[in-house]
DNA sequence: TGCGAGCGGGG
DNA sequence: GTGTACGCTCGCA
């Protein structure tokens, strides 16, 4: 029968002697399904030495001819190599040490793929992907989930998904002592709980306590032990697809999985009934796998998301900017006293555990957090489940797919030995990164800065100049070659197309495909589509770092090199054709991005010359280069390199929308008080909107007389800090620790305990600083006196004083001990100026007709320098005569 | 400015 | 599991 189902996971195990493929899926009807194969056998390639000896490795079941190119440099000639087929998956690396160590092979390729990547680039599938297979039911002790035994397999082309069901959960323990951090050896469990997309027994959630409560969608069990077994019966009985909680991978699986050990009882959350869950953790990073199952944990994911940032990672504060929820407010010092006293208590703390779930939940659904990956599996091959790791599987497998496909192997992952060459190499040679223009410091205000960007830079180097290992070009065996600036030779796509470049402009001409279609679709395949267009992107622009990465298996400094020395050529060459051909000048630039200052304060105006500038140039740059209009700020800011803000204006759906955007200009951090943030984006808010100089003088100035006034809120004076261990384990003296001590002592019986966060204030005084931490409430209650100087020196001023010298004004001039001049000012005898004129001009927009004022309809064809009508009223934008939409300013 | 240590999330 | 993998922020020189 043809089965028809969506690749979530594979594994195998061992029959006898020989390895059983595993695919875990959904079919199309909506089950859960298991599909066996078992006929792949696992192998690997070698370049021989010695071939009679391979006669006596037992192990060996096959030795093939195999006529092979090889992966880095430019040939036509193929390698004589030999395909060595094996049994057992787990015997490869025993065998291909044997082989090289014995001087039987020269060298060894491929012996390194893992076998469910092996069995899915050889049968042309992919993680997520559908596919049809031939098959017949079968039985089997091995799994939970129906099984077939596999004739067949092909790949399907669909785009959707299988509608996956998503088990989040989370889990409470109470430590035995307080004062010591969590053992999971000896601190039990005593909650969990679990929250159902699509529901379970007709509910959303379910909370598990291990005392014998009832109630509403709770469960009672009469002790931890019975409460773990209930867990797994839950689990087994929905069988989820998917499985996420907050931090799970690092906190919640490990946790419990040691306390199942402890209690004997088998970890068997997966689809198999052979393969318990288990967590490997590596250094610092820990992942939880539970085979036939995906293990998603938002707080790993969006912790890598190059996309946005957030001050800090825990539930409470990511819940609060994307969902406008909180978590229940219960404090983990409160945890103890909940579950050992009275039922109210330990029902709240069920309610705080169930929340939990209950928002992790909806942080996967409702802010759709796996599309993104399951689009990365579909193109990129690997299992779902692989797809939270970095980018260097992502890519050694579609490079697997394309040069399997063009006869070539690729050579194994480095060993000590060779990251070591390369690390020497690279010393040496050392691998020049981009380049970033010096810029034109201080603050732009008299025109428009025009922001723009060569579209996917790297990717678009990589295929006009055929950039590729396999296009190397290291003999002269061919004539017709491109030199880049670093002398590297590659041969032309005619030649032959290399296969980074081939695979980087699939992706990118595949994405613009997508876009295209997106236009013409909605609700669930509207998302998959933007899901996809991003993986895509996301997949091309890694190819670059990858050549450059030295674990990579295809790393080639040389294709590193040229391609960050075409980069900044490109970039040079790109700020020259403007400069000469445009009265205008590029004020700063960084890798692929150019700030062109223009004359104009009409918006308009300088959207229409960043068009032609963007037509000009990508007219005069090779090949796939091309440089877009990203954006306009009407002024900008900039302190150094990588570090500038700027005022944006964007035409959006509602008009000119604007906000001040930073880059490398931090007004947040943990250790900086309110204040220091506010008086930073004030002063910027100032600088950038109204080009008022003196006014943002005047205004640090005013906070520094409130700082000495003593008229400043203690609660903007505070700074939080955890405590995460034990205040012996201390050495060093930092503020909130000797707090901590000073608190104990104050109040014996309720001391701070680990996990506690302590707000505080340095308070005046002549020890030093780390003792004059004060608990902030403690201080206003008893009136105590801040310690001003320490908020004016180290606090507010530091930041403050980078912006305001920035645009030549003195810390003398803040602090008012006489008018000093710059040093600018006594080198060139220049007075600066301290009021930017900073008018803008809206402009009109095609569509839009002008602007009408709120107050008295007067119709105005471009928007005033006030921003306000004569009368005083507000501007909105006016289309097709009547409908106002958006009041343009403030 | 560059480096080495230390921590994050969870409870 | 045909393994081997962080990344930023801070304090200090």
């Amino acid at each position: 029968m043809a089965l028809v189902f969506q690749i979530l996971d594979v594994d195998y195990f061992l029959n006898g002697d020989k390895p059983v493929v595993r695919l875990f899926g959904r079919s199309d009807a909506g089950n859960a399904v298991c599909v066996l194969c078992r006929d792949f056998l696992p192998y690997f390639y070698i370049r021989p030495k010695n071939e009679e000896a391979l006669d006596d490795v037992k192990e060996i079941l096959s030795i093939e001819e195999a006529e092979k190119l090889l992966a880095i440099g430019y040939s036509t000639k193929k390698t004589r190599l030999l395909k060595i087929t094996i049994s057992k998956p787990q015997d490869v690396p025993m065998i291909k040490e044997q082989l090289l160590s014995q001087g039987i092979a020269e060298e060894v390729f491929e012996a390194d793929i893992l076998f469910k990547n092996r069995f899915l680039v050889d049968h042309d599938l992919h993680g997520m992907q559908w596919a049809e297979a031939d098959v017949v039911k079968t039985s089997t002790s091995t799994v939970k989930v129906p099984a077939f035994e596999m004739k067949s397999i092909k790949p399907m082309d669909r785009k959707d998904n299988a509608k996956l069901s998503i088990l989040s959960f989370d889990i409470e323990c109470v430590p035995s002592d307080p004062n010591r951090p969590l053992d999971s050896k000896k601190d039990p469990v005593v909650i969990i709980s679990l929250s159902f997309n699509v529901p379970y027994r007709g509910t959303t959630s379910i909370v598990q306590v291990a005392k014998p409560v009832n109630g509403k969608g709770l469960q009672g069990f009469p002790n931890e032990k019975d409460m773990l077994e209930g867990f797994l019966r839950v689990i087994d009985e929905y069988n989820p697809d998917i499985i996420t909680g907050y931090n799970i991978n690092t906190f919640d699986i490990p946790y419990i999985l040691e306390r199942m050990r402890v209690h004997g009882i088998p970890p068997m959350l997966g689809r198999c009934k052979d393969k318990p869950a288990y967590n490997k953790s590596t250094g610092v990073t820990q992942e939880s796998i539970i085979p036939g199952r995906v293990v998603a944990d938002p707080y790993q994911i969006l912790k890598r998301d190059p996309r946005i940032k957030f001050s800090r990672y825990d539930l409470n504060t990511i819940c609060k900017v994307l969902l406008g929820d909180t978590k229940m407010d219960v404090e983990y010092r409160e945890m103890p006293k909940l579950w050992n006293g009275p039922l109210e208590g330990v029902l709240r703390f069920a309610e705080y555990a169930r929340k939990d779930a209950e928002l992790n939940l909806r942080l996967v659904v409702e802010k759709d957090m796996l599309s993104n990956f399951i689009e990365i599996a579909k193109v990129s091959g690997t299992v779902m489940q692989d797809t939270f790791g970095g980018q260097t599987l992502r890519i050694d497998n579609m490079l697997l797919y394309e040069f399997r496909k063009r006869g070539y192997v690729l050579p194994a992952k480095p060993d000590a030995n060779l990251m070591n060459k390369r690390t020497n190499e690279r010393e040496k040679a050392g691998l020049k990164g981009a380049t970033v223009l010096e810029p034109k410091k201080g603050l732009h205000a008299e025109g428009c800065i025009l922001v723009m960007d060569f579209k996917s830079l790297y990717p678009s180097i990589m295929r006009t100049f055929n950039t590729s290992p396999d296009s190397l070009l290291v003999d002269d065996s061919v004539g017709e070659f491109y030199t880049s600036p670093t002398g590297a030779k590659f041969v032309p796509a005619s030649v032959h197309e290399g296969v980074f470049p081939y695979i980087v402009g699939k992706l990118l001409d595949s994405r613009s495909e997508v876009k295209g279609q997106m236009k013409d679709a909605d609700g669930e395949m509207k998302k998959i589509l933007n899901a996809r267009q991003y993986a895509l992107k996301d997949l091309a622009n890694s190819f670059y770092g990858y050549t450059g990465y030295l674990r990579a298996r295809v790393y080639d400094i040389r294709v590193a090199s040229t391609i960050t020395a075409i980069g900044r050529e490109n970039i040079e060459k790109t700020k020259d054709l403007i400069e000469n051909n445009f009265d205008i000048e590029v004020v700063y630039g960084d890798t692929d991005s150019v700030f062109i200052k223009t004359k104009t304060t009409n918006l308009e105006d300088a959207k229409k010359i960043g068009e032609d500038i963007s037509k000009f140039v990508s007219e005069r740059l090779p090949g796939f280069l091309t440089l877009d209009f990203e954006k306009i700020y009407r002024t900008f800011l900039i302190l150094t390199k990588k570090r500038y803000a700027g005022w944006k204006f964007e035409f959006g759906k509602n008009g000119w929308e604007d906000s001040i955007e930073m880059k490398g200009i931090e007004t947040v951090r943990r250790d900086w008080c309110k204040l220091v943030s506010e008086t930073m984006r004030t002063v910027l808010d100032i600088i950038l909107k109204e080009g008022d100089l003196q006014k943002a003088v005047n205004e640090t100035k005013r906070v520094i007389i409130q700082l000495r006034n003593n008229e400043i809120d203690f609660d903007k004076l505070t700074v939080v800090k955890g405590i995460t261990k034990s205040l012996g384990s201390y050495d060093g003296m930092l503020p909130h620790i000797e707090l901590a001590r000073k608190l104990a002592q104050r109040n014996p019986h309720d001391p701070p305990k680990i996990g506690d966060r302590l707000g505080f204030v340095i308070i005046k005084g002549n020890q030093m600083l780390s003792k004059r931490a004060e608990d902030t409430k403690y201080a206003k209650d008893n009136k105590l006196q801040i310690d001003s100087d320490y908020y004016i020196n180290s606090q507010v001023f530091p930041p403050v004083e980078r912006i305001l010298s920035s645009v030549g004004v003195e810390k003398s001039e803040v602090f008012g001990s006489g008018r000093q001049s710059t040093i600018a000012d006594i080198m060139f005898g220049t007075k600066r100026k301290m009021k930017h004129e900073i008018a803008i001009n809206y402009g009109t927009v095609a569509g839009w007709e002008g602007l009408v004022c709120q107050k008295c309809a007067k119709s105005h064809p471009r928007m005033p320098l006030s921003g306000r009508c004569e009368c005083g009223g507000p501007l909105l934008f006016s289309y097709q005569g009547s409908a106002a939409q958006k009041v343009v300013t403030e």
